[in-house]
RNA sequence: GGGAGCAUAGCUCAGUUGGUUAGAGCACUUGCCUUACAAGCAAGGGGUCACAGGUUCGAGUCCUGUUGUUCCCACCA
């Protein structure tokens, strides 16, 4: 795939990222291997009609990890991919289309029209499925699922049906959302609300039989025309005798009782409130309450109807104002306060939602809520983190019946047909339905209704499994074990696939639920079209590569909160793919001046041989390996990032590659930089994968390498130690070069160790030593004797180290640095020895702590000592 | 009105069951083109972990309260 000779110097994710995709779609990596234990991973399915924005990316990589980690687990991996229908957006955007040829969905036919939405599908639908491709989803693209296939449409009505005939679907006449944009019914959790500012009018409503005026407080003046009684509170000294009276509704003229009723808060307004059924959820429940009359005086589009009079046509805001100002012109109006108030609008195109009156299906969400309860608290599935199951178990608790269906023709067809002669319903499966099934009649009417897209998305995790067929896959790959989304759709979606799962399957349909947050723009505001603020994944992915994007929105995040995007992180995450990819040229230099690429299996006689330096990284990249597993594992994907962007870089680069230039060695160079590519590959898989075909032995991919096993067999803390000795040796010395300001200059070194154990690490790791630290020469001076020379000195726990040089720093400089040091490791010291003196510590503490305790003040006494020789001679 | 999150370096964020001297990236200062990498190397400065109490041998971490902030749910009087 690549030549070995000539490697540019700069890796090019443009080159490569293409043609690596290409590369293993071709061998059919993303197919699961069919050995092993089953995991599942369904996509969340984006929309037809959507791109690729921050949020996919997220989400997508989460789910590539995850995938690519188990897959190189073992496991037989299933990641199935899809899209959604999405039933209203694109259909509004069809709508849309249609206007720029002077034509309504009306006028062209529901057939013309679901035509056009599937060619629409055909043109638009894989446009996100390129896009995913580019971020490097390793998805099994043969799975590929849509929410309107033929198979889901076969789940939703064997569903529909399943729940019709347990009596848990019913039809019936309830108010519910109506967006009169949309021209559809919506459910409670496709409103948002929105603060607006509104006015309250204040208006008359003359008493029968009196002079006397009662007031009403009103936002909504223009449902007048539906008011059908007022309302006081029965405990409402002011008005309860007024009960059983009525009133003449202003303009309207038309007579309405006074009630009551304990809905009505004494605060609130005047206290009275008027009840119009038809226009309100609450004003709804008290008219059922009361036996009240509904009076509908709106159209579907919200604009007055004839119950309206002279205002019949008009939209609710200019009959309001029309209203108001007859009103006025009336004396109706006692005042008008200026108000801000929430208003639902509807999730898609924002119109100010309208309750409306009409006849539709739901379902019945009382016992799916409470299973769908008990199945997480019983942790059957478990929410990442775990703070989600709260919001959850609240949104459950005070779930009302789910209206499904919806006026929209994109989407499935409600599967029922009613008998014009008997009045019978008939709900199947069939495709072509023609007599009724109670009394043969032919005179039957289609249900034009479709149902609402979470309704089919709520089966995707089985439904693309087969089911309702009861496939070996569904068989096998069923329940899935994780779904990855962000919170934002735990309403939308995730309770729908719970419940409907439970009911259904009997089973839950992960184990996991693993939440994000949202991606947003670097000033912490939500990503949208309408601020422009959007980034556009794909030319992040242009410019720095998928790998710097992927890694950018995973290091350092943590489950279920927000971040911030900032192109300067991914920059930084393209130099860390960059280093790695020189550390790998590195690393085949080394193997082409040797000529020699042999593996090796690493053996317990083979470590006891090894150099010191060999038997630390190989000490650290194993505890490396189990924490990147073990976070893994716990889905803590930015923790475990941070880790191996740290060892890579710190570790392995910055340490384990400069002493292996002082070496002949180069099995384990090899052996960890295979590793590191391996623990990294789920991360940033081009780059990995890249490597891999460049520079390994193995001809097989990267992607389905075993992923690294822990061995307690490599820990060797004897190593960890000496090597700590040793960098801490190299940073002292070249602390004190720095202060000195003698550029690069190689410098003679004179030198008091500690004790015996600095003294032989140093001894023995000479050359790197003098490599790392630029020296050219290390005298060793016996203990406690004096050195005397013009010198700069440099302390640690370990050793004294003096430099003779020409450019001495000032002698008080010195004093005062030498002096902040004494203090600080005096206060050190006092602290541990504190510590150490105290009982209940030493009772209660694990040995671990106080082992490490006792540590830190000899270390600290040793450092002290030298400290205060040093300050004795430069005060003398 | 009910609930949740967040508050840690100049900026953006990590910090998993409480345990040595609180970390990273970016930015900043200084010196280096040291043969893998200037998209780099080395050294350095910068933190009362929002505030006040409490529990504990020990608190950024647990509890209570306060302040600020963001979000979710409910809600057209």
């Amino acid at each position: 795939m690549c030549e070995k000779e000539n490697l540019d110097k700069t890796y090019n994710h443009t080159e490569t990222e293409d043609e690596i995709y290409k590369f293993w779609e071709e061998n059919n990596y993303f197919k699961p291997s069919g050995v092993g234990e089953k995991y599942t991973i369904v996509m969340p399915p984006p929309n037809i009609t959507g791109n690729l924005h921050m949020g996919h990316a997220l989400d997508n990589t989460i789910q590539d990890i995850i995938t690519r980690y188990k897959r190189m687990c073992g496991y037989s991996m299933l990641w199935v991919p899809g899209t959604d229908h999405a039933s209203i957006a694109t259909e509004a955007k069809i709508i849309e289309e249609l206007r720029k040829e002077n034509l309504t969905k009306e006028q062209l036919g529901r057939n013309e029209f679901l035509k056009r939405a599937w060619e629409w599908k055909e043109k638009y639908g894989s446009n996100i499925k390129k896009q995913l491709k580019k971020l490097g989803v390793s998805c099994d693209w043969e799975h590929e699922r849509f929410t309107l296939d033929s198979g889901c449409t076969e789940a939703v009505k064997e569903f529909f049906v399943n729940l019709y005939k347990k009596n848990m679907i019913y039809r019936g006449e309830k108010i519910i959302n109506w967006c009169p944009k949309c021209l559809t019914s919506i459910s409670d959790s496709e409103v948002n609300f929105e603060e607006k500012p509104g006015c309250f009018y204040y208006i008359k409503y003359k008493l029968i039989n009196s002079e006397e005026n009662i007031i009403v407080a009103t936002t909504r003046p223009e449902t007048m025309f539906g008011d059908v009684a007022l309302a006081v509170n029965p405990d409402d000294e002011r008005y309860k005798n007024l009960i059983g009276q009525e009133v003449i509704v202003p303009i309207v003229g038309r007579k309405i009782p006074i009630i009551g009723d304990s809905y009505v808060d004494i605060e609130l307004g005047t206290g009275v409130l008027k009840i119009t059924p038809a226009h309100d959820f609450n004003d709804f429940e008290v008219g059922q309450r009361h036996n009240l009359p509904i009076l509908n005086i709106m159209d579907e589009k919200a604009c007055i109807n004839e119950l309206g009079g002279e205002y019949s046509g008009l939209s609710r805001t200019e009959a309001r104002k029309k209203i108001v100002e007859n009103l006025q012109k009336n004396n109706y109006i006692l005042k008008i306060e200026e108000l801000k108030h929430n208003v639902g609008t509807c999730y898609r195109c924002s119109t100010v939602i309208e309750p409306r009156i009409s006849t539709q299906w739901f379902v019945k969400m009382k016992k799916l809520a409470e299973m769908s309860i008990n199945s997480v608290q019983n942790d059957e599935i478990k929410f990442v983190p775990k703070r989600f199951d709260k919001i959850f178990f609240h949104w459950m608790e005070n779930i009302k019946d789910w209206c499904i269906s919806r006026q929209l023709w994109w989407g499935h067809r409600i599967p029922v047909w009613y008998c014009e002669n008997c009045g019978e319903i008939i709900v199947s499966k069939e495709e072509n339905i023609t007599h009724c099934t109670k009394c043969n009649s032919d005179k039957l009417l289609i249900e034009h209704d479709t149902l609402d897209t979470w309704f089919s998305s709520g089966l995707w995790p089985f439904s693309v499994l087969g089911w309702p067929e009861n496939t070996q896959e569904l068989r096998e790959y069923f329940p899935t074990k994780v779904l990855v989304t962000g919170y934002d759709i735990i309403f939308f979606w995730v309770a729908k696939m719970i419940f409907s799962s439970l009911e259904i399957m009997k089973k839950p349909p992960f184990e996991h639920v693993l939440i994000h947050g949202l991606v947003r723009d670097s000033q912490g505001r939500k990503m949208s079209k309408s601020l422009g603020n959007g980034v556009d994944p794909l030319e992040i992915i242009d410019k720095y590569g998928a790998d710097a994007l992927r890694f950018s929105i995973i290091l350092g995040t943590s489950p279920g909160n927000d971040m911030r995007f900032y192109a300067e992180k991914v920059e930084s995450c393209r130099n860390f793919a960059n280093k790695i990819w020189n550390a790998a040229r590195f690393v085949n230099l080394k193997i082409s001046e040797k000529k020699c690429n042999q593996k090796i299996t690493i053996s317990k006689d083979i470590i006891q041989n090894m150099s010191r330096t060999d038997r630390w990284i190989l000490s650290r990249l194993h505890k490396i390996i189990q924490e990147i597993r073990c976070d893994l594992d716990k889905f803590e994907l930015g923790i475990a990032a941070q880790k191996l962007y740290n060892f890579i870089w710190d570790e392995f680069c910055d340490w384990y590659i400069e002493f292996s230039k002082l070496s002949n060695e180069i099995c384990i160079l090899i052996y960890v930089l295979e590793n590191i590519l391996k623990l990294l590959h789920p991360f940033m898989p081009f780059v990995t994968e890249k490597i891999w075909q460049c520079f390994s032995t193995s001809k097989d991919a990267i992607i389905i390498e075993k992923f690294p096993k822990f061995e307690s067999l490599y820990i060797n803390e004897e190593a960890e130690r000496e090597i700590e000795i040793l960098m801490t040796f190299v940073k002292s010395v070249r602390n004190l070069r720095r202060e000195l300001n003698i550029g690069n200059k190689k410098v003679d070194i004179y030198v008091e160790y500690g004790n015996q154990e600095a003294g032989n690490v140093l001894a023995t790791c000479c050359e790197e030593v003098k490599k790392l630290a630029c020296i050219e020469s290390i005298h060793v001076l016996k203990p406690g004797v004096s050195f005397d020379c013009e010198c700069s000195v440099a302390v640690n726990e370990y050793a004294k180290i003096y430099i003779p040089t020409e450019n001495l720093i000032d002698k008080s400089q010195e004093l005062a640095k030498l002096q902040k040091e004494l203090d600080v490791s005096r206060a050190q010291l006092d602290q541990a020895r504190a510590r150490l003196s105290n009982q209940e510590f030493m009772s209660k503490a694990p040995q671990k702590v106080i082992q490490g305790a006792r540590e830190v003040k000899e270390k600290l006494e040793s450092k002290i000592e030298k400290l205060l020789l040093s300050i004795n001679k430069l005060t003398k």
